[in-house]
DNA sequence: AGAGTGCAGCAACTT
DNA sequence: GCTGCACTCT
């Protein structure tokens, strides 16, 4: 008995291809997972393969992270050699060693979407581009689609010959690109290019990881975009150790690239490519996956395949239409806490919608019903505010050529610069080619800056010294010096009321995870450093916080969900104009992709399904009237129940849940847990302590400051405010939270 | 020169 | 329903 012996005839010739090219159809929830974690673990232990020689690129860092666990439990030992990640931290791991090639420095700054956005503000500005015309988002977007083609600005021109749009996008792409360059920086779809950049110029790398990675494994295949699939097929051109895994019909990234013919032009590409099908469904029951491959029946240019199961019937799909949305998010919040009463725990369900608006409303039913719950995407944790501004000073500490950091923070907290100096020290950058913190170096050439230089000064003095800390202390120590030296947390509180205790706690989470960054780094015998933290921070996906361990719904969109599956979904707001947007309802080809995103929908669900729509629903404070979503009436009636009967009746006779159940259940709750504003579980708080074990007057010491006595105590709202008069460092106020102070 | 305040316009999906 | 910008006040 191998442990192969539990796999399917499709699944186990999979696994044993493992020289040359194969593409791997996978439909939903036919154990695609398994198939890649064993292939690696058979070319591990059957093949001798060095683990060393593996890379395996997935979606999202917790896809990589479990596929890692699960190779851990199939083999013996070295699952840890093996390369797992995600394309964007592998590119960042090389490009991190070799980007000096392309006369970068090692140590760029990772430019998020936020950043993208206030830099094509500022170049719209400086170009005098008429943003009515040409909005920012759409001009980045073009930038990021000429990116993904491998186009440099002077390629993006030349192709704009004649076309007066093209052309003026052409000139902004050429000022992004060499402010991005000029701020050491690079975006996301940089990280994919600058490296194929680096493979096509410097062969010697490009062989160094060719002899590398002589397997390579791809999940999700069907949503890498075109430079993406150029980054494999360099890398695989040696060996030719290629395997994909992809289900055409759960394509649902074109938006952002995400070239579909990568998949169904495989086989030309690769020559000699083997094709397996992978049609068993191991997920849902009959109901469930007949209705989806009604609804993906309805697209022209697919793959042909059929999904069955052995699975049984199962439920039919439960149907529920309401006259508005609240009612609609009502009746959800109701049907969960009665299945949580017939012994199902909150985790078996989940809440999926086409927009991250639609969440609002369930957030607040479940707060109201007491239904712990977390929403994955919306607002970015690092897309916060407070987390943005203290990550500044991390950046500018780190990599002071990051113009976009400097000045998001030269003036937050408030220290008297506005915008006229501001400009005028750009002014003066700019006319001498030197980077916004290189001119408030020298403030004195700077025409006309008068009284403000000496701010800026002060500003430049305080960044110095924090630099000059940062080799010697650990990132969170540094981070609660910025803190403290700064008073960030007390002008928070100080001028925004309501909102300070959330972000305060937003502050508190970031502390946690510089820690656990920390820590994390130690036990792998690593140093932590800025750089690294900066760049893990700016790879992580919402997503990735899921935890599989803890009893909340989740709430998130269709895309978010691919990949997951719970017992329970409920497909919320089927309304035709919300889903299939009303974008998208027009363009055939934007359509069949809003089916596909219904296709992942549906079969994320394994045992039941509950869709519903709403007749009217305020979107931008406007009511609209919405028909039933065409998706909907794809779905055959006789699979489909809609009476409303159903769930009454379950919600009466509801047994009492069985012994095990309960045992279950109590071992899985915890209490409730999530605020409207910091959205979501948390996971860590440096939170209130029960007491302080020290008093005014106590003597204490300080990791940094050393010894010192303590003089005031205040109870603030979440933390104690404690102010100690040090032997040598002075009188300091700080929060016993962050302090860590040690009673002597 | 900077900071505070009221109003207009805008809002898919995401690494 | 929220963010950016123009306007006015200190």
């Amino acid at each position: 008995m191998s442990i192969y012996d539990t796999l399917n005839e499709q699944q186990r010739e999979a696994v044993f291809h493992t020289e040359g090219p194969l593409l791997i159809l996978a439909g939903a929830g036919s154990g695609k997972t398994r198939v890649l974690t064993h292939r690696i673990a058979y070319l591990m232990e059957e093949k001798g393969v060095n683990p060393w020689n593996i890379f395996a690129i997935t979606f999202t860092n917790k896809a990589a992270g479990e596929m890692r666990e699960r190779v851990d439990k199939l083999v013996s030992f070295g699952s840890e050699s093996v390369w797992v990640s995600t394309f964007h931290s592998a590119c960042v791991r090389i490009l991190r060693r070799h980007i000096d090639r392309l006369g970068y420095e090692n140590n760029f700054t990772i430019y998020d979407g936020d950043d993208q956005k206030t830099l094509m503000k500022a170049i719209c500005k400086k170009l005098n581009i008429d943003t009515k015309a040409y909005k920012e988002t759409a001009l980045l977007s073009a930038i990021s689609s000429a990116k993904d083609q491998m186009l440099t600005p002077d390629a993006y021109e030349e192709q704009a010959e004649g076309n007066y749009g093209k052309k003026n996008i052409a000139r902004v792409y050429r000022e992004y690109e060499s402010q991005l360059r000029g701020s050491n920086a690079l975006d996301f779809d940089d990280l994919l290019l600058k490296t194929v950049q680096l493979f096509e110029t410097q062969p010697d790398v490009l062989e160094y990881y060719q002899e590398r990675f002589r397997y390579i494994m791809v999940d999700e295949y069907q949503d890498t975009n075109t430079v993406q699939f150029r980054f494999i097929s360099l890398l695989a051109a040696r060996y030719q150790n290629l395997c994909v895994v992809g289900d055409d019909d759960q394509s649902i990234y074109k938006f952002r690239g995400a070239n579909i013919r990568n998949i169904l032009n495989f086989e030309e590409e690769f020559q000699d490519a083997r094709v397996i099908k992978l049609e068993q469904n191991y997920r849902s029951t009959g109901n469930i996956l007949d209705a989806a491959n009604a609804v993906i029946r309805n697209n022209r240019g697919r793959k042909d395949k059929t999904l069955w199961t052995d699975n049984g019937e199962g439920e039919r799909i439960l149907y529920r239409q309401f006259y508005n949305a609240y009612e609609e998010a009502e009746f959800i919040a109701e049907d969960i806490q009665s299945q949580v009463r017939q012994g199902m725990l909150y985790q078996d369900s989940a809440v999926l919608y086409r927009t991250n608006a639609q969440s609002r409303l369930f957030e607040e039913k479940f707060v109201a019903s007491n239904i712990p719950y977390k929403i994955v995407g919306g607002i970015n944790f690092y897309a916060r505010r407070e987390i943005k501004d203290l990550l500044a000073y991390l950046k500018t500490i780190d990599n002071g050529r990051d113009d976009l950091a400097v000045r998001r923070i030269i003036n937050v907290p408030k220290r008297g610069i506005g915008l006229t100096t501001i400009n005028r020290v750009q002014e003066s950058a700019d006319a001498r080619g030197i980077g916004f913190y290189g001119a408030l170096q020298g403030t004195d050439l700077i025409p006309n800056i008068g009284r403000a230089a000496a701010k800026l000064d002060s500003f430049v003095a305080l960044i110095e010294y924090f630099k000059s800390r940062a080799d010697q202390e650990s990132i969170s120590e540094l981070m609660e010096e910025i803190l403290e030296m700064t008073a960030y947390i007390e002008t928070l509180e100080a001028e925004d009321e309501e909102g300070a205790e959330a972000r305060i706690q937003n502050i508190d989470e970031l502390l946690s995870k510089i820690v656990s960054y920390e820590e994390a780094c130690e036990e792998a015998g690593e140093k932590p450093g800025l750089s690294g933290f900066l760049e893990e921070v700016a790879l992580v996906a919402d997503i990735d916080s899921l935890d599989e361990n803890q009893d909340y719904v989740v709430l998130m969109t269709l895309h978010s969900a691919k990949g997951l599956e719970f017992p329970h979904v409920y497909l919320a707001g089927l309304e035709d104009g919300l889903f299939p947007s009303s974008m998208s309802t027009d363009n055939p080809e934007d359509l069949e992709e809003e089916r596909r995103l219904c296709y992942v929908g549906i079969t994320r669900a394994q045992k039941r399904l509950t869709v519903s729509c709403a007749s009217q629903r305020m979107i931008r404070g406007e009511i609209r009237f919405n028909p039933v979503s065409r998706f909907l009436k794809e779905i055959p009636s006789e699979l489909v129940e809609t009476e409303k009967k159903l769930f009454e009746k379950e919600q009466r006779s509801a047994p009492a849940p069985s012994a095990k159940e309960q045992a279950r259940r109590a071992f899985h709750q915890q209490p409730f847990q999530s605020s409207s504003i910091a959205k979501g579980a948390k996971q860590f708080a440096v939170t209130k302590e029960k007491g302080l074990d020290y008093t005014v007057g106590d003597r204490v010491s300080h990791v940094k400051f050393g010894q010192g006595t303590v003089k005031v105590i205040t109870e603030g709202g979440r933390d104690y405010e404690v102010t100690v008069e040090f032997d040598t460092a002075g009188v300091r106020k700080m929060f016993a939270g962050f302090a860590k102070l040690k009673k002597l």
